[in-house]
DNA sequence: TATCCGTGGCG
DNA sequence: TCGCCAAGGAT
């Protein structure tokens, strides 16, 4: 006997009222959506590289970067004849680089199978680098007005609370079931305003601590507000633990320059450019790192010469604090020729100010800042190796 | 499927 | 100072 199909659960109860939540969202988010610099056209290109940036970024940090791309690339033909260091140099400080460089592969597959224009179809969009079934459906639904779903955390998290749901989101039969409400709510010819207008209900009045039910316009289809778990909801994934480091670089001064090394592509903070270092082994003091690390990257024997300062930087659960130096080579070697790198795929010796237009780790970034001000610089850079 | 990728703001 | 994030995708 051929077993039973399984059926799906039905991902909202029979009494609820889809029609009536969606016209009371779409009311809302017509009369409340904040005018955001990617609204003002539907152009793709605009909301796709909108929704790129906005991945695992805040909305307010993200502007900025928008506009300035917009300004260097205009269209998608010439962000693809764009050089990936510059890209990686206006994404700095904005994190999860691999999103800058596949937007650019992405560009150039644009730019190659599509003959420029973005492609107008689900599966073509979500076939370029860097998209995946959230981005895919953002865009297909604002750029286009497909009718397809775009469940991003905002939408998770409404949908957490309108269902009263109490296992945590990252469990995959829980985002299948806030899936297949997605789909279920979905207005036929309204996916554009539905789908911001979800995501703007998450980000203005259903946020993360201080759900605003007062002011909700779906309050009266949420059950987690009519059992008052609003603040319970979503349910939080247990968190990895955070583990402290402290690392330690130099800056190698030699004949009026700066060396530098850019970082592998599949590696941390890839594509990006930083000065020699690394973490501190247990009992080992920050110079010592520092000439150990220096020695075991580019085979340079370097000695310390004066702090520069000390900068906090995180990434992921790693908390670090970054000791930076200057330091000088030892004699009897040129930086230039006898350096081997061992954990960069390139070198350079550039001028101080030069550093500005290269792409660093935020660490890094501010600890150049710290160096241009110094005011031992000059003196360091002008003396005699 | 769990883990990895960044960052600056906020209470 | 510190914990907790905030509009995912790739592997």
């Amino acid at each position: 006997m051929a077993k039973a199909p399984v059926e799906a659960p039905a991902p909202l109860a029979g009494a609820f009222d889809v029609g009536g939540f969606r016209s009371e969202l779409l009311r809302w988010f017509n009369e409340n959506a904040r005018d955001l610099p990617w609204r003002k056209t539907l152009e793709p290109y605009h909301v796709w590289l909108s929704e790129i940036m906005l991945q695992q970024t805040q909305m307010d940090r993200a502007v900025s970067y928008f506009e300035r791309f917009l300004l260097r690339y205009p269209d998608i033909v010439s962000l693809a004849q764009a050089h990936e260091d510059e890209v990686l140099k206006l994404w700095e400080g904005l994190g999860y680089y691999t999103r800058a460089k596949n937007l650019l592969r992405a560009a150039r597959v644009v730019l190659k199978e599509h003959g420029g224009t973005f492609p107008a179809n689900f599966e073509a969009v979500r076939a370029l680098p860097g998209v995946g079934p959230y981005t895919a459906g953002a865009v297909m639904s604002v750029a286009y007005g497909a009718h397809r779903p775009a469940v991003d955390a905002n939408v998770e998290r409404v949908f957490s609370r309108v269902l009263d749901i109490d296992r945590p989101v990252s469990a995959p039969e829980v985002k299948r079931r806030i899936l297949a409400a997605a789909w279920e709510l979905l207005p036929p010819g309204e996916s554009r305003a539905f789908n911001q207008g979800l995501m703007e209900l998450g980000a203005l009045i259903c946020a993360p601590r201080s759900a605003e039910c007062q002011r909700c316009p779906v309050s009266r289809h949420c059950l987690a507000r009519a059992r008052g778990t609003v603040n319970l909801r979503p349910v939080p994934k247990p968190k990895p633990e955070v583990v402290r480091v402290d690392m330690a670089c130099g800056i190698l001064l030699t004949e009026g320059q700066v060396f530098i090394q850019k970082r592998r592509p599949n590696d941390v903070w890839p594509g990006l450019w930083e000065f020699p270092g690394g973490v501190l082994e247990p009992g080992e003091s920050p110079e010592e790192a520092m000439v150990r690390e220096f020695r075991e990257e580019t085979e340079l024997s370097v000695r310390p010469e004066g702090k520069i300062a000390v900068v906090r930087t995180s990434y992921t659960r790693y908390r670090i604090t970054l000791h930076g130096f200057f330091c000088r080579a030892e004699p009897g070697q040129d930086p230039k020729r006898d350096h081997r790198l061992h954990e960069a795929v390139e070198a350079r010796l550039v001028s101080p100010t030069d550093l500005l237009t290269f792409a660093f780790p935020s660490g890094h970034a501010r600890l150049t800042s710290r160096m241009l001000e110094d005011v031992r610089l000059q003196t360091l850079l002008s003396a005699v190796d």
